[in-house]
DNA sequence: CGTATTTTTATCGTTTTTTTTCGTTTTATC
DNA sequence: GATAAAACGAAAAAAAACGATAAAAATACG
């Protein structure tokens, strides 16, 4: 239900960022259990994050989504960073993309020797300047707050400038035909150039994966030469994959 | 779990780069033990790196040098920073560059709605990440260790596709007759890019910097627009700039 | 005016956060 | 390299914030 309340206090947020139970409580003169509700019922309605205390505006200071993402599967993205990084060989030149799983890559890259990476994403540039034996070229772009990533033209342009022995490459949502998809189509744009301008792709990501959705087609599973998951693969798509000459790796199985 | 007092060492962690436990407990009022439980979980959240005394902002290149480097002098870099951030006003579009003077600027323009900035500084571009009310477009490169810089041929390249409004740029040393040194070959390409595509051209340095040589030109003094400083200019350098029509800003002198 | 509905408040047990208190580790100084 | 001071982490106790529920107040409506 909306009220006259509510609408001051998202105001009010607006102009203040945050604000306390109890101040608003006190501001509005009524009980804190009142200003609880509200911020109960403004935090379903997204328009605030509630945190202990107080209320924070929604997309502020910090990113929940992001920090949430991170957590999910944070075990199973650890275990098939290692796994990849099993696969890169020293001296070698890599692009890593957008993504949770690849930054849990790059980590597992950091006692790797004689890396190039070419990253657009600023995590992993982050990451990764703590591995002196590796070149980190970072692409230009623009910063997208929600998840470090640099997107648009300017990264597609860069990107076309290099040719490097292995992409790793992420996926926000996969389908059971063997296609991976993605949520936003500036990315899509570079994760395309990325594929082309890399002798073998490596597609690193986690089982969950199969049970989301995303409205843009970035290619076919049959466009990448491994993937790298933590669990088989659902339907026929695994034989799929030896049909069309996609190697799969499975955390924990070993060959 | 999210509270507003971690929010807001966030946000203090990048206005000011650092801060002690002790600080941080008494500035929100709270002991040194709950200050410590804050940092701790936002070291494992990814936000902050976690030091003996205190935190600093993560992301970043860590590097002793430059630490060091950056702790030169900071008050008086705090100081020009808020000066240049006077003179840019919203809705515009900025180059910063490589610098930890242009660093400082980047902190004091947290406050600043609308600007497009263009930089190829890590550091800069994760301290206005923390400002939601900033576009920003980091330029591709070589990320040296030694001060996240981006630098090289695709730092240039990328440059040379933006004209902004202003540009904000630091030096490694300057001479009495004018003339702007650094010590990178590679940055100096940068910075002569970097001033060539912008409408007006800002300094900033602190007058230690006059203390200092360095073997590469970048520019004369001539060829900017204003120059921001704590102290003023030695020799007959104020006057020289006053015939180049290179206005001084000094800390602390109002006009 | 009286009743029904919504909104707010009061109460209480539960959960979360903060502080207190300890021994241990790190850092600074001689 | 020894010693003192500061900073640290862990655990228990205290305080604050929380959600749920029922009572009270405000509002709506015939």
């Amino acid at each position: 239900m909306a009220t006259l309340r509510k609408n001051d206090i998202l105001t009010l947020l607006r102009a203040e960022g945050k604000a306390t139970v109890d101040f608003l409580a006190d501001h509005f003169g009524v009980t804190v259990q009142t200003v609880r509700r509200d911020l109960t019922e403004l935090e379903q309605e997204g328009h605030v994050s509630r945190v202990h205390g107080g209320a924070t505006l929604r997309g502020g200071v910090t990113n929940i989504q992001y920090d949430h993402r991170r957590e999910l599967h944070a075990a199973e993205k650890e275990q098939i960073g290692r796994l990849v990084a099993a696969y890169i060989p020293s001296n070698t030149s890599l692009f890593i993309n957008i993504g949770t799983t690849t930054e849990a890559v790059a980590r597992a890259l950091l006692d790797h020797e004689n890396l190039t990476v070419v990253t657009n994403n600023m995590n992993v540039a982050n990451i990764l300047a703590g591995n002196s034996n590796c070149e980190v070229i970072v692409s230009g772009g623009t910063l997208r707050r929600t998840d470090g990533g640099l997107v648009g033209d300017l990264a597609t342009q860069m990107i076309e400038q290099f040719k490097v022995d292995i992409a790793i490459i992420g996926a926000s949502a996969l389908d059971e035909d063997g296609d991976m998809l993605d949520f936003d189509l500036r990315e899509v744009g570079v994760s395309r150039s990325i594929i082309r301008h890399a002798r073998r792709v490596f597609l690193a990501t986690d089982g969950s994966k199969f049970e989301r959705t995303a409205p843009v087609r970035i290619a076919s599973l049959a466009d990448v030469d491994a993937v790298f998951i933590d669990q088989p693969m659902p339907g026929d798509l695994a034989q799929r994959c030896l049909e069309w000459g996609t190697s799969v790796h499975i955390v924990g199985q070993h060959y």
